[in-house]
DNA sequence: TGTATCGTACGAAAAACATCGTACCTTTAG
DNA sequence: CTAAAGGTACGATGTTTTTCGTACGATACA
């Protein structure tokens, strides 16, 4: 099957880009220096680092930024779960050839995955129809 | 500086070496040639490339080859199941912080995980216990 | 037996990613 | 007014990943 890109196609985001999105979908539109500050809380940054990423990140359309004052604040184009969806979407083709179900079972077999996080599964299925 | 990987965990397979990866987990242990070849059907790769590529990942431990012959049959150390697991795990954790149930659910809510899937891990489920 | 074919080895170029230093502009406090 | 603090821009550099050219050994066979 071929896996025809639909049309809104941005480019994948790299391992850092990752990181500065996942600081924007946890606390909304934010500075450099915030989220600086936030990925320093993890590892050493930087500053102009970080800055670079996100014009980086601004420049393939995956942030845009208000401008209007000095301190720039950037923005996701795209919603979080749509980004999620996008990668998992790639994810499931790549390793699972497309098929959802044999990912689950994976997660299932996963000692990691717990009896609460099956029970959660199970209850969201029986709530879908 | 060098990146010292506890035993167990193998570096994380790079984009190219998972094309390799999942022609050989395909079609079993094969030669840099069949490799190769599977790979043309896909894109344009020269015949080094994907020769040298397999040599890195020998290298690195992520396969292994038998060389008593002048062409080397090439396998893969760890069986796909176990790779896949981690890489799925490496995933959920950084994506939807080690929630698989959060997984599931915008599997579930992805137009393009069809009924025929969404049925097919009911009753995985119900089987289970 | 020589030459075309098919293999491996490996260095190095190319490309993609990540990090940082420096220049320079604005704002703020004294 | 001026210096310090803090902001953006951006080129340069470092690193990792990917691709490829070239050298050279083994094999096949006319």
């Amino acid at each position: 099957m071929k896996n025809t890109q639909s049309e809104n196609n941005l480019p994948e985001p790299t391992k850092a880009e990752l990181e500065i999105l996942q600081v924007l979908w946890e606390f909304g539109p934010s500075t450099v220096r915030f989220v600086n500050d936030k990925l320093n809380e993890q590892r050493e940054v930087n500053y102009t680092s970080t800055l670079k990423q996100m014009q980086i990140l601004t420049e393939k359309g995956i942030l845009k930024r208000d401008e209007s004052q000095m301190k720039h604040i950037y923005i996701p184009v795209e919603a979080e779960e749509k980004t999620k969806v996008q990668l998992l979407d790639r994810f499931v083709n790549t390793l699972y050839k497309g098929s959802a179900s044999q990912l689950m079972m994976q997660l299932l077999g996963n000692e990691k995955t717990s009896k609460k996080e099956i029970e959660e599964i199970k209850r969201l299925l029986d709530s879908m129809d």
